[in-house]
RNA sequence: GCCGCUUUAGCUCAGGUGGUAGAGCACAUCAUUCGUAAUGAUGGGGUCAGAGGUUCGAGUCCUCUAAGCGGCACCA
């Protein structure tokens, strides 16, 4: 006597099936139309083919196209395997090893025969002609249960090294299962997929690139090639996609950089920036718009050396642990040696001192505040630098204005007790806040707690990381609306940190601000402050930055932005353009008016035609275009044409010179002139 | 740092199989004074990233170096 399954479904009805049933039996139960659009099932909340049979009573969704998040979660992992199959049968002899779903599509990481060359982008062609094919052949995909020693004898036997060594790693006993490519491929795979490869879209998808990447990411491993894929459900899908990428690059800072004339890096420098007056401007703005938030929250700016001594570095730490990020010069006058017939070089001295540019503020902030006695009654004290620092970067991980050699922070130390920690970081969670909406962003705040490789003990961190908590949850940001996450083995060897992840106007995510506490250096560098006790104690350092660096912010800014920068940040606020020559003096005077006003504003008497104007300054993203003709210079008045914006506005000229300054008044000193 | 690709005028790019560089934009000059996204003509401009090699001859082939791009690793 058999019993038959419960399978309860979304609107609450339940289906009663014969045992070793599967959710393509419930589909093709309910109709044929779904039968054919089921994808996968989720069963008691557990995504699974749809052609496993049900372990008993169950909850099922079935899974169709109009569920997109699981959907395309689906198919990536199956084009990730089709990819595989595919290079697998044009070159024989490759080796395969993992291939997940990303954000946008899945890649598959492959080890080339020695027989050739390491795949390149000639070969993707030719394996998504394959993948196609094998979409075509509509290939059956069968799950199966496999013991490991099995699965190891498998790998080995088919020379599969990086599979046999995963396989070996899996725990003993576990249900290990692979998926069947009809009955001649198969992979190890904890699935789920489709249930078949006639399932995928053939013109969904689309092999992208080609690029090195470790075995199991560590780079004393070998070197893989990673094959990538964008993968869609559908056409309209993948051509909206491959649109989205378009628009993205065209807002690239160093594209735009370019042609803005923002800004330029060179060969010579490579990893700094050649601010040119327009960019320049934008930092200006920044900077100024920064010192106000500082000086209004209690910080005080100083300014500290870009060369110590190296004895300095050592007993802070950094010329131990961070030596090879950090730029060294010999404390002397180099000796240019111009007798030999090579290139003149200059000599060191064996006995030279060597000095180290600082690759960051804090020591420098501890030794000035360990000038003098500091009393309980003096903290908490800000000690805030637009600080330069030199960090000699991984060559390959320099990229445009985000990850450069020489850069500046906003960045500020805050030396306080421990009673003060969580206050100022709350203050801080505040500011902060403030400063990211006058930008517009929406952001998210994670707590990166202890790594593996740390300093100090573990009560010191369970405090740490609390008191970062609590701060947070003063704020009211430790919760969903602020994206609140803790991220376990990310923070500092020395402190746990807060990140703010700022999103972008197209929905990328940047790091900026952190505030990190830190009781390790004050000790090193040994910090004290005369207690109410009258003995020293050590005062614990918060490292923050908001901006993180202005090179990075200015990067973000104008990606945001895809170049249309506020009012009050764009190097040109307004042109001014006549229309024919004869109108240059009116235009001069408007000119003169909007600079007394404080706009940044300049003329355009070229002779040539208005369209022309138009165009350029459009181009350039000049907020607002003022356009004068003998009825404006007749009338005193000012056709205004706004970036953006269709319809142009006339107004007199002194209306337009107010607007234009409320307009470029930065957010935070709006409320006053309002 | 690792893998792959790239480097030709200020910018964007063209230059089958080696025979001594080309376009558009930009720039300069001249003409044009023209009301909302490119007026026309003329002209100047390049050690083809750098070094070495093969060759009668190298932008083109080879080697090395550097930087850039896409990833990976890194981001204390």
């Amino acid at each position: 006597m058999t019993q038959l399954l419960k399978i309860s479904l979304p609107d609450g009805s339940v289906r009663e099936m014969e045992p070793g049933s599967s959710p393509a039996d419930v589909a093709a139960a309910i109709g044929p139309g779904l039968a054919k659009a089921a994808l996968a099932a989720r069963v008691d909340g557990e995504v699974r083919d749809l052609n496993r049979p049900f372990d008993g009573d169950a909850e099922l969704a079935l899974i169709t196209a109009r569920d997109e998040a699981d959907a395309l979660e689906l198919v990536r992992h199956d084009y990730a395997h089709l990819l595989a199959e595919a290079v697998q049968a044009l070159f024989p002899g490759t080796q395969i090893t993992f291939g997940p779903a990303t954000d946008d599509g899945f890649y598959y990481d492959v080890m080339a025969p020695a027989s050739r060359a390491p795949f390149s982008s000639e070969d993707l062609p030719a394996i998504e002609a394959k993948m196609r094919e094998l979409i075509k052949a509509d290939k059956p995909l069968r799950r199966e249960v496999w013991s490991r020693a099995d699965l190891i004898a498998k790998w080995e036997a088919d020379g599969e090294a990086f599979k046999a060594e995963w396989a070996k790693e899996l725990p003993e006993g576990e249900e290990l299962t692979v998926y069947w490519s009809g009955d001649d491929w198969l992979d190890m795979c904890r699935g789920p997929h489709l249930a078949s490869t006639g399932k995928l879209d053939p013109d969904a998808f689309k092999l992208t690139r080609i690029a090195g990447a470790y075995w199991r990411g560590d780079q004393s491993n070998p070197q893989l090639t990673r094959i990538y894929g964008t993968g869609w459900l559908n056409k309209k899908q993948l051509k909206q996609h491959l649109h989205n990428l378009e628009e993205a690059a065209k807002r690239d800072h160093r594209k735009l950089g370019r042609e803005m004339d923002l800004f330029h890096l060179q060969e010579e420098a490579h990893g700094s920036v050649f601010w040119h007056p327009k960019g320049y401007m934008i930092w200006r703005e920044l900077e100024a718009y920064m010192r106000r938030k500082m000086d209004a929250t209690g910080y005080r700016e100083i300014k500290t050396p870009q060369l110590m001594d190296v004895r300095q570095w050592e007993q802070s730490g950094h010329w131990g642990k961070y030596a090879e990020n950090m730029f060294a010069v010999p404390d002397m006058v180099p000796q240019v040696d111009e007798d030999g017939d090579g290139p003149a070089k200059p000599t060191v001295e064996k006995d030279a001192d060597w000095m180290a540019i600082k690759p960051m503020n804090c020591p420098a902030h501890v030794i000035v505040f360990k000038q003098g006695i500091t009393s309980y009654r003096d903290l908490p004290i800000r000690l805030g630098e637009m600080g330069c620092c030199h960090r000699n970067e991984p060559h390959g991980a320099l990229h445009g204005l985000m990850r450069v050699r020489q850069f500046t922070q906003d960045d500020a130390h805050i030396f306080c007790t421990e009673e003060q920690v969580v206050e100022e970081v709350r203050a801080f969670c505040e500011l902060a806040n403030s400063v990211y909406k006058d930008f517009g962003f929406t952001y998210h705040v994670k707590l990166a707690l202890r790594p593996e490789k740390r300093f100090g003990s573990e009560a010191d961190w369970d405090k740490a990381e609390q008191e970062l908590r609590d701060a947070v949850a003063e704020a009211g940001m430790a919760n969903e609306e602020f994206g609140w996450e803790e991220l376990p083995g990310e923070g500092a060897f020395y402190a746990p940190k807060l990140e703010w992840h700022l999103t972008d106007a197209i929905g990328r995510t940047w790091q900026v601000g952190t505030i990190q506490g830190d009781r390790v250096l004050p000790d090193r560098l040994d910090a004290t402050y005369v207690g109410e006790d009258g003995g020293r104690h050590r005062p614990v350092m918060l490292h923050r930055a908001i901006f993180g660096s202005y090179e990075r912010f200015i990067g973000i800014l104008i990606e945001h932005f895809a170049g249309r920068l506020p009012v009050w940040l764009a190097p040109v606020q307004a042109v001014v353009a006549p229309i024919v020559s004869d109108i240059d003096g009116y235009a001069s005077e408007v000119e003169a008016k909007l600079k007394a006003a404080g706009i940044r504003v300049e003329s355009d008497l070229r002779n040539e035609k208005i369209n022309y104007k138009v165009r350029e300054h459009s181009l350039a993203k000049v907020p607002h275009l003022f356009v004068v003709g003998k009825r404006e210079a007749e009338e005193g008045t000012v056709a205004i044409r706004t970036l953006g914006e269709k319809e142009q506005r006339v107004m007199p000229l002194d209306e337009a010179v107010a607007m234009l300054k409320q307009a470029a008044t930065p957010p935070d000193l709006a409320d006053q002139t309002a």
